[in-house]
DNA sequence: TAATACAATGAGATCGATCTCATTTATCAG
DNA sequence: CTGATAAATGAGATCGATCTCATTGTATTA
């Protein structure tokens, strides 16, 4: 309420001695500091940030648009991003997109609008993006995650999507699985999910295996789940699966379950992302983890590298496969032992 | 980049009449406004929130303040409380404390000197908070998600969590149970857990049956475990369990069953909250749901009223039981028909 | 055509903090 | 004690949009 010009009036001086008692204390008589300090205490002075920021072209707030917090890669990188803005003085303006281009559109306008010192997007697809193609005429700082960096010309912080499935075929390929399958969720389409799919094709073929094509479970209706079912029977089941994401493992896990099959008994189930919960389950989810948290404390860091006009190129992060209870040995070697 | 006042000249008009043919067209003569709207097309203006918000005095920002965005229950509240900001055009700064109130007073001074509009938050502990204090002399209007009204003079938005704790005790004492524990996670004194506490003594004694003191499971360390463990053996073994939230649930079932135990067959297991990912598990976690996005955009909306000068006294939204496969009948009585 | 009403536009102040530049006051050396 | 250098402070402009009030312009009617 009580504005600068208020206090100085209280305190007998004009509005740039009261302003730099504030700013650069030492440019002001300890005396006079004093009874400007007494005239802000009185007024309950609190200063205005809308004012600073129109003054100084600058507003440190970080604009952020995820597809989705019901996602808790998301909301877990959101978390470590919005400790290291805070540690850093910036605020973090949170969207979220439904990976929906018109909502991405209308969202970042939203944000240049409001003038944020720079943006941190998870786009559906980095190379495709109309949203970034506009983004590209401005000046505002503009940084991916999650999204491979491709040809879209921005920075982007995350694993190397493409490298880390290829570990997780091959981890399940050293236990002895042959028939290895990947499940995708509704979002086929999503740039990761592509790369995720090269990976485990990749790893296929170098060990000699053939690729199976990419299942999709749109949503977790039941006709979804009975078509992979049926790739869990016959003389060419599946003795494992490679979800595209942690929330579609966990779900698959539990349908199969409920469905009276054995995890990781008669199906081996691997994740992607590595998200808390997966730790904790029994079985608990094998996985290849992202390191979220590094994610979002990198992309606040790097983000603002770039406001302060470095160049930045960086480097993908680490990913590092989690063992889980979720993958077992195959069934047809295990059944010398015992027999369910 | 470019602003009004380019645009105006450009347009060889003048401040006003280029800003008129903005925010209210009609005041404008077509040709007029055709003009600026050329201009600022070339120009690719785009309108500084930050000069209207000084101007107008009103950020059509909301302040969020959730304790972590690691618990899906807050996850899920704030995806719902963006989509809702977002139709009223309002845009979300979203913070987390921790539950540490020195972190939550820096926070909400924060905010305030951004001038948000409003704020949601939900604290420790509503009734004993001095960041609440200090809001009660402020004029910003104020909002609690999930924590009780209390005395704190806060309208809140939330579940009757005592109620819904009864609810979740009588459910299991119907199926039978009878020795039902509660087990709560590391922070004891959140209000929350306080009055779920209370609704299960409640319950309890209503049914003739001794409430047991709560357990706490500070961590989920091995030692922890152990204590649990024990209770769960000898004459007086508990039959079922309540935990304080679904988190909490979901990792103590997975303990469980690590340890050999069977869920439910040795062991009910409650949850309370009702994230979304207790549906797919199996065991499907049995927990009462609380309408997180129902409270989310609830909570927006009644702060736009707030905002709007309007007098609110929003009630309890409802809670409901989710049925789920972690909680089945006591053993005792099932020993007859079939024993492990 | 003159007079009145109304539409369209412009000049200038305002929101709150801060920066530049000019001015005043204090301090030190000679 | 005075001139000179430094320290402290103030006046005013600025950031960008918008509101009030005054003024110019058009249209309608007697």
């Amino acid at each position: 309420m009580a504005d600068l010009l208020s206090v100085a009036k209280l305190a007998g001086v004009s509005r740039a001695t009261a302003a730099r008692a504030f700013s650069s204390p030492d440019l002001v008589r300890p005396a006079t500091r004093e009874k400007v300090f007494n005239a802000a205490q009185q007024l309950a002075f609190r200063p205005n940030k809308v004012a600073q920021q129109l003054r100084s072209q600058a507003t440190q707030m970080i604009g952020v648009m995820v597809p989705s917090l019901d996602n808790p890669v998301f909301a877990e990188q959101l978390q470590a991003m919005e400790v290291a803005a805070r540690a850093a003085g910036y605020s973090l303006i949170v969207t979220t997109s439904d990976y929906s281009p018109s909502r991405e559109g209308d969202i970042v306008e939203e944000m240049l609008r409001q003038r944020v010192d720079g943006l941190v997007l998870t786009v559906a697809e980095a190379d495709n993006s109309a949203v970034l193609e506009k983004l590209r005429l401005e000046k505002t700082p503009c940084l991916l995650v999650y999204n491979p960096p491709g040809n879209s010309g921005f920075p982007s912080i995350g694993v190397d999507n493409r490298a880390a499935s290829a570990d997780a075929t091959r981890h399940l390929i050293t236990l002895g699985h042959q028939r290895i399958g990947m499940v995708a969720g509704p979002l086929l389409q999503s740039d990761r999910a592509q790369q995720r799919f090269d990976g485990y094709c990749h790893a296929m073929g170098e060990a000699g295996l053939i690729a199976r094509p990419l299942v999709e479970m749109a949503r977790h209706t039941q006709a979804d789940l009975k078509i992979l079912m049926t790739a869990l029977q016959g003389p060419e089941a599946l003795s494992a699966v490679i979800c595209t994401n942690d929330l579609l493992a966990i779900s698959l896990m539990g349908e199969l379950q409920r469905a009276g099959f054995n995890v990781p008994g008669d199906l081996s189930v691997m994740g992607f992302d590595g998200i808390a919960l997966g730790k904790h389950l029994y079985p608990s989810l094998c996985t290849i983890e992202q390191p979220r948290a590094d994610i979002g404390r990198t992309a606040v860091h790097t983000l603002l590298a770039m406001i302060r006009g470095e160049e930045c190129t960086p480097a993908p992060l680490p990913h590092a496969l989690r063992q889980g209870e979720s993958v077992g040995i195959p069934t047809s070697r295990k059944s010398t032992s015992s027999t369910s």
